[in-house]
DNA sequence: ATGACCTAACTTTTAGGA
């Protein structure tokens, strides 16, 4: 089964090119970044008729995140444990059932941007990330299949974008932010990215300004993290670099896991 | 030429993105 995260800078700004993706990358499972609309503003019907079951945890303009899924699929939160009053629209966990009885837990994130640095934004990005640590912490207890995944709003490494001294003061490359990437790493988490490929300047996101993406001057900020037992499944890992050439596409691709599941 | 984008919103300007 394939599994997909994708940021699209509004699913109403992005249906047709979100519908064509669908049916030509037929992934089961698909969590979506900046839906930027409220749950009665997503174009549902036009994604059930692709055959997916659809939780939408919304926002007004900003934000908002949803999980489609072919396979049954039950709401297990829509925010981390010690942070139900965020305002922000940014996580969503649900258990998917598979056919053959067995169960996996997928949990959809857009972590915080951060920038700029000198603001309560930076700190809320590390809080977030914080808690999110925590959170997997107690998860991997259960020793069970899950898979976190998205838009990570962090570079991981130097070679993860074109020009490090251009980002070395930014929010998603700070000190600050990659410590947290590591800290939840070091818990025991799988990169599928890394695990399968981690060759450099594999971006997953260009800027629509200054040309940057004719100019392939992007960063690696999208890619799932897998609990050990997901791991034990994981088949393969793609960025649909391809997607960003299509007209009106959104400024990240998709990034699809195969899992033997 | 030192700029060049995109989106939502009580739209004619702003906030946010990364």
């Amino acid at each position: 089964m394939k599994i997909a995260c994708f940021n699209v800078n509004s699913i109403n700004a992005r249906l047709l090119n979100v519908l064509d993706w669908l049916k030509n990358a037929q992934p089961g499972v698909v969590c979506l970044q900046e839906l930027k609309c409220e749950e009665h503003k997503f174009p549902r019907e036009e994604i059930e008729a692709l055959g997916y079951n659809c939780l939408v945890h919304g926002q007004k303009s900003y934000n908002g995140v949803a999980i489609l899924s072919k396979l049954p699929i039950e709401e297990e939160r829509r925010a981390l444990p010690l942070n139900e009053e965020d305002e922000q629209s940014r996580f969503l966990e649900a258990i998917i059932s598979a056919p053959n009885g067995k169960a996996i837990r997928v949990i959809c994130v857009y972590c915080p941007n951060g920038n700029p640095v000198d603001t309560p934004k930076f700190d809320y990005k590390l809080a977030w990330m914080a808690r999110l640590i925590a959170h997997c912490k107690n998860l991997l207890e259960l020793e069970e299949a899950f898979v976190v995944c998205g838009d990570w709003n962090i570079i991981p490494r130097p070679e993860d974008c074109h020009d490090p001294k251009a980002w070395e003061n930014d929010a998603l490359f700070r000190a600050e932010s990659r410590a947290k990437w590591h800290e939840l790493l070091n818990l025991g988490l799988t990169d599928s990215f890394m695990a399968l490929d981690g060759r450099a300047h594999q971006y997953t996101f260009w800027d629509y300004q200054g040309g940057a993406w004719p100019r392939d001057l992007g960063i690696h900020i999208d890619t799932h993290l897998l609990s050990p037992q997901a791991a034990d499944l994981l088949k393969s890992h793609k960025i649909w670099r391809n997607e960003r050439e299509m007209p009106k596409a959104s400024d990240h691709v998709p990034v699809s896991i195969e899992l033997a599941l």
